[in-house]
DNA sequence: TGAAATATTGCACACGTGTGCATAGTATAT
DNA sequence: ATATACTATGCACACGTGTGCAATATTTCA
């Protein structure tokens, strides 16, 4: 019951352990007869090999780092699956670390990760990761960060980010587009630079199409249902109130959602509301909700894949790889 | 640039490599002096240690496998939550793997989880594992699994498990006790046994207070919200409606809501309704969902501490330890 | 028959770390 | 001054696997 190493089948089959290491990796060099009896003897034998001391020696551990704020967060949670789904089908194994964005504990998590000897490192969402990056070159594998911009990408250090500046200019297009003119956009934690994007995209949207922007529209939200709940209620109780609100996320536009009921504000009837994620309830809520979809588990494909063109890479620079930006895809359901 | 090892460092100090080793686990056999030097010299030229090597020698990776049907599942992300976050406490780092519920891909996910030589497995949601149960208990290694029931554990195969029994009659006897008597249930998917265990609690809380049981206020669901929609019509139409629904789960709650919506049936005044689980979107509904909560973080919390007695123990035989069995809590929102 | 090519195997070392034991040096006690 | 205890260090080996090279056995070819 104690483990089995190739030692002891080598000893159980009169070989040396070379002979059965090369064996059970099919190498050509050895006889095909013995062959075939080191393998069934590894399998009554209930030999399992050690990935420990093979990484000691290939140089390679087939795993990868998953930095994340919290696995609570849904959205999280999907981009997560989409990473380790991809990891998996290529071999690779996920460490999960999260770091409460804490960056005391994010740097903990990612010094845990370079003790384990991860192959690459994602992070997801982290307005940390930008910060402290340095500390991320340090590890010296490559690093892909999700959803979250950080202007000079380093030698190892890419990027995976929705585009939010397209993505809130689709959903304003289309509100405009189902005849609205007077469209508010409920804002979301200040510090984040996707805010500003999405307000960006917001008040492009209205230039092209030549509605003056006026700034009272724009109400300060938390990127939370409370936020949205207070927010509608200021704007309800403008002189002339909108007929259309573009929300930071869907959070937000659920808290909306709360708020127009309670004010008895019939959706999309009095007021037509757009979030932006595409969370997992979404859909649920009354009514369904219009949104921005943000490709989550696509996004953890591709920076799996593009960790791992990193590091099965032998020059990293010749790849010549560029940052990648999704584009979100606009869902019409019945909030509009 | 290359990893620096300690024989780099042994070099570069001018003593032997175990002196290194011993120097930076903090062993009193070295000179104080020398000691610190070493430990100056370590930082820096940016050593970091071998987890893997460290392993080999030691026998223990510090590491645990949690494998899960799909991160995706928030009920799912918040128990790992539980897990990730007591797991870094004790100095341990998780590997996260998902089956998709597909048998094969579990086992698959177990085998890797042996050859990375993890310290223990949390299994969480997994009708498979208790099937499975002799593949599980290969792996030689503690095994807990979270919401799982399984007749015999094994001798190193132990259970965390909510009371579905208990939390049901807690949710029945509430609405008995602000007036209901014609209590409606529906069920969950036939082969869960969670959902035999939910109708135990309700039939148990129905007895207890004299109320005659009857059959035809169990309606078939699936656990989605779809199912509870459809359950809903089935449970109007009749002669003599519900006046409260017990539902299996949170997400059939939820189909509950919108099928009462579109038939204009107010909630509470006409339906008074009653979840299990609280996931997360379940304040967010409207109105707000009364339902069980079951303590997840905890769950997981509890799992992982399972999980590290057992392989910090010499023998767990002697730990006598039992599986472990959680109470839910009734928390009363705005649908009743 | 002899030489060369080929097939099969073992030896030795490497990866990075930890630990029992022996050794040398130093301080203490008698 | 000698024996004893203690401090500090190095040697050698172990963990389990992979690989270059040498060695042996077998086949092929002339």
């Amino acid at each position: 019951m104690g483990k089995v190493s190739i030692k002891d089948i080598a000893k159980a089959a009169g070989v040396s352990h070379p002979t059965v290491s090369r064996a059970l990796r099919d190498s050509p060099l050895v006889n095909m007869h013995t062959k075939t009896r080191i393998k069934d003897l590894a399998r009554e034998m209930g030999y399992c090999p050690d990935a420990r001391a093979r990484s000691l020696v290939t140089g390679r551990s087939y795993t990868v780092g998953v930095v994340v704020t919290t696995i609570a967060d849904p959205f999280v949670a999907e981009v997560v699956q989409g990473i380790e789904s991809t990891a998996h089908d290529n071999g690779y194994t996920v460490i999960l670390s999260s770091s409460n964005s804490e960056p005391e504990r994010e740097i903990a998590a990612v010094e845990m990760l370079r003790v384990k000897r991860v192959d690459g490192v994602i992070v997801t969402s982290s307005r940390i990761g930008a910060l402290y990056l340095e500390h991320l070159e340090r590890i010296g594998v490559p690093v892909v960060l999700i959803n979250n911009h950080n202007e000079q990408s380093g030698h190892y250090t890419y990027t995976v980010t929705v585009d939010n500046r397209h993505g809130s200019y689709l959903a304003t297009k289309y509100l405009i587009q189902i005849g609205h003119c007077r469209i508010a956009y409920i804002t979301g934690p200040a510090d984040h630079s996707s805010d500003a994007d999405r307000m960006a995209g917001y008040r492009q949207a209205l230039r092209k199409n030549s509605i003056p922007y006026d700034p009272t529209l724009v109400v300060p939200g938390d990127g939370r249902p409370t936020g949205g709940t207070r927010a509608l209620r200021t704007l309800i109780e403008m002189r002339q109130p909108p007929s259309a609100v573009f929300c930071y996320n869907d959070m937000t536009a659920i808290g909306v959602l709360r708020a127009a009921q309670e004010a008895n504000i019939s959706i999309p009837g009095d007021l037509a509301v757009v979030g932006f994620d595409d969370i997992p309830f979404a859909s649920f809520v009354y009514p369904p909700l219009t949104t921005i979809i943000q490709p989550k588990q696509e996004m953890g494909r591709l920076a799996m894949e593009m960790t791992l063109k990193l590091t099965e890479a032998e020059d990293p620079a010749k790849l010549s790889l560029t940052d990648i930006m999704v584009e979100g895809e606009l869902v019409v359901r019945e909030s509009t």
